[in-house]
DNA sequence: AAAACGAACAACCGCAGCTTA
DNA sequence: TTAAGCTGCGGTTGTTCGTTT
């Protein structure tokens, strides 16, 4: 199990990603969908390296995610889910999968904490996390931690959606934990896109605050609502196609005819997979039943609850 | 007006665990 | 069965931007 020579200095490029950087990346994953990061750089020719691809990928340009002003139900269900599962941000974004967990990691170390620690500080002992997860985690008691985990996530969510009455909680992105591995065939799969008709459309992204360029998510929707596909096929440069009527003013022109809105929207396309039904259309997954279901033996142990879906 | 400071966020690093040959 | 390769995760750092002095 040696460490993979990934990010080794020679060539590869770091700090922060640019515009054309994102589009061909984006393009790429439009043509290839997410994974097998290892070839990216190589294939694409960007000088970054695999991890750093994904991370941007997952982070910030998979469609559907929404940046900044995290709601007060939101707030309140990653405290809840904080403290029910420690610093687990992919197990707690799993609940909100229009935040990724470094962005959830980060409101969290720079707001929620200190919030926290002031209302201990004034006696709000239900707010205080649970330092530790459970120590199970030795090796040859996964099975135990499993358990837990699955324990602790139907907690966490029975919790939450019934305390947050009115939130739209979505449905799991993957694996209630992320000891569910098997569950969790792909944390990159399309659930995790929420877009797919779920809660969220591209075009309620909430605008970011202030994006490094024009490429924000919030940016990309707006580019994406002007744009009337009639173009069809890969992101292929060339073609009076490539100049959509509705491409808004912001789009990004990189030579060829490819534009970022072309790019992008192939991009989402790809992304918005049948395969996961909004959870508003869908009542509950067997898995989320399951996960509900307080001791999933009996299948009625189901403690009156508002499911807000 | 400029410097100092702090908050917010993007990105990197290294480890752990899973997959595969 | 095992070791190498790869991906995902959480902690940490660096940079940018806004606010205060």
């Amino acid at each position: 199990m040696g460490r993979p020579p990934c990010c080794d200095k020679d060539g590869v490029k770091k700090g922060p990603w640019t515009p054309e950087e994102d589009l061909v990346l984006v393009s790429y994953i439009q043509e290839h969908g997410p994974g097998n990061w290892r070839a990216v750089p190589t294939r694409t020719g960007l000088m970054r390296c695999s991890k750093s691809c994904r991370l941007r990928w997952t982070n910030y340009l998979r469609p559907g995610i929404k940046r900044g002003n995290f709601s007060d139900q939101e707030e309140k269900l990653i405290v809840h889910l904080q403290a029910l599962l420690g610093n687990r941000w992919a197990a707690i974004a799993s609940y909100l999968p229009e935040r990724t967990d470094n962005d959830i990691k980060n409101y969290w170390n720079t707001h929620l904490k200190r919030k926290l620690q002031a209302a201990a500080a004034g006696g709000d002992a239900a707010a205080k996390p649970v330092s530790q997860r459970p120590s199970s985690s030795s090796k040859g008691q996964w099975e135990r931690r499993l358990q837990t985990d699955i324990n602790m996530a139907r907690r966490a969510l029975r919790e939450a959606l019934t305390s947050l009455d009115g939130v739209n909680a979505p449905a799991p992105k993957d694996a209630a934990a992320d000891g569910v591995a098997a569950a969790a065939a792909d944390s990159d799969s399309p659930a995790a896109s929420s877009t797919s008709g779920g809660s969220l459309s591209l075009s309620q992204c909430s605008p970011s605050a202030s994006g490094p360029y024009v490429l924000t998510t919030a940016n990309i929707s707006r580019m994406l609502d002007g744009w009337t596909s009639k173009a069809s096929g890969p992101a292929t440069p060339g073609g009076a196609a490539d100049s959509p009527s509705g491409s808004s003013a912001s789009d990004v022109s990189y030579g060829g005819g490819l534009t970022a809105t072309r790019v992008l929207r192939a991009a989402f396309d790809y992304e918005r997979k049948p395969a996961v039904l909004a959870p508003a259309q869908t009542p509950l997954s067997e898995f989320e039943t399951w996960l509900l279901d307080d001791d999933n033996n009996n299948g009625h142990g189901v403690p009156a609850m508002v499911y807000p879906f």
